[in-house]
DNA sequence: TCAATTTGACCGAG
DNA sequence: CTCGGTCAAATTGA
């Protein structure tokens, strides 16, 4: 029922967005930009409201960028036949919860990554099969709904056990929904997350889940493009490394786009939505179709405190 | 040569 | 059986 009602709400946006690109091409009105803009922001809402009610979960992104580059092209029995048998239990058995949830326009966070993995998800646009590697043949835009994993450069060196998923938003590609677990042990963390910086172009929406904060309080805080810097950075956790480095990177970031991904956490509490009403998560979502809601919560910074949300269950 | 990436296989959960 | 997360051999590029 929710599922449908978005489906629809999702449609709607598609086709004002449609109307608004027919109507830009006619006339160049600066605040139609913005229109447009939010009428994409609508949809990708949508669409990871979507995702979380059917059981996707997380946030997702897709962190490489363009189609696969044929790198690769090892024989499909080499390696893995005398592997040792290894537990991999890691994530899903310890329920490890994100410690937050960027929305940045590049997948880059400065920071020292390594990727170890990628994977195309369920639901997604373009789904593991073979017919997806059709599509991706006769597609020069790669799937956005494939995620890739990173794991912190220094792990084996340092045992820093931060990882993060990278997601490429469905309508927006220029959007990257980045998941950080953990928190960098390395000798890393020193300038905390990009996030921070006076006039930075950072993340203009960061869910902190709680996980490695000090209060253990999970928190959302969006941040205004044009240099709202003392609010934003008030929200930034405590602990993700960040060098100045990385702060000069996104003060050259193109601006983050400013969505909800409340749908797309992939613990709780928006992700175990079943129930047709009532539930924190679909109250959630409800509030990110709340247009005042939702706007100010775009615009104004708005904070969501997760815990009081919680509490109505 | 070595570090980083790619990608199929592996593993546990559901 | 499917799926998401991870591993690690093969490969690439500096």
């Amino acid at each position: 029922m929710a599922s449908e009602l978005m489906e629809r709400g999702r449609k709607s946006a598609a086709a004002l967005e449609a109307l608004l690109q027919t109507a830009s091409t006619t006339a160049s009105n600066p605040a139609q930009h913005d229109i447009r803009e939010l009428a994409e922001k609508i949809i990708c809402c949508l669409d990871r409201a979507l995702a979380a009610l059917h059981g996707e979960g997380a946030d997702n992104d897709d962190a490489t960028s363009g189609c696969p580059s044929g790198k690769r092209r090892s024989p499909p029995d080499a390696g893995a036949q005398a592997r040792p048998k290894r537990s991999r239990r890691s994530r899903v058995i310890g329920a490890e919860m994100p410690t937050r949830v960027e929305k940045r326009s590049t997948p880059d966070d400065g920071l020292l990554w390594r990727k170890y993995g990628q994977k195309d998800i369920l639901n997604s646009k373009y789904p593991r099969s073979a017919a997806a590697d059709e599509r991706l043949k006769s597609c020069s835009i790669i799937s956005n709904w494939r995620r890739t994993y990173f794991r912190c450069t220094y792990k084996h060196d340092n045992g820093c056990k931060a990882t993060r998923q990278v997601q490429q938003s469905e309508d927006d590609p220029s959007v990257y929904v980045v998941t950080y677990f953990g928190e960098h042990t390395c000798g890393m963390h020193a300038a905390a997350t990009p996030t921070v910086g006076e006039h930075g172009k950072s993340p203009q929406l960061v869910i902190n889940f709680g996980a490695g904060t000090s209060n253990g309080s999970p928190w959302l805080s969006a941040t205004g493009n044009d240099d709202a810097g003392s609010n934003s950075s008030q929200q930034v956790p405590p602990a993700a490394c960040s060098t100045e480095e990385e702060q000069r990177e996104q003060k050259e970031m193109s601006v983050c786009q400013v969505e909800s991904i409340l749908a797309s956490q992939p613990a709780e509490p928006i992700s175990s939505a079943d129930d047709s009403c009532a539930s924190p998560d679909l109250d959630a979502l409800v509030h990110c179709f709340d247009w005042d809601s939702c706007v100010d919560s775009l615009f104004d910074m708005e904070l969501i405190n997760f815990d009081e949300a919680s509490l109505l269950q």
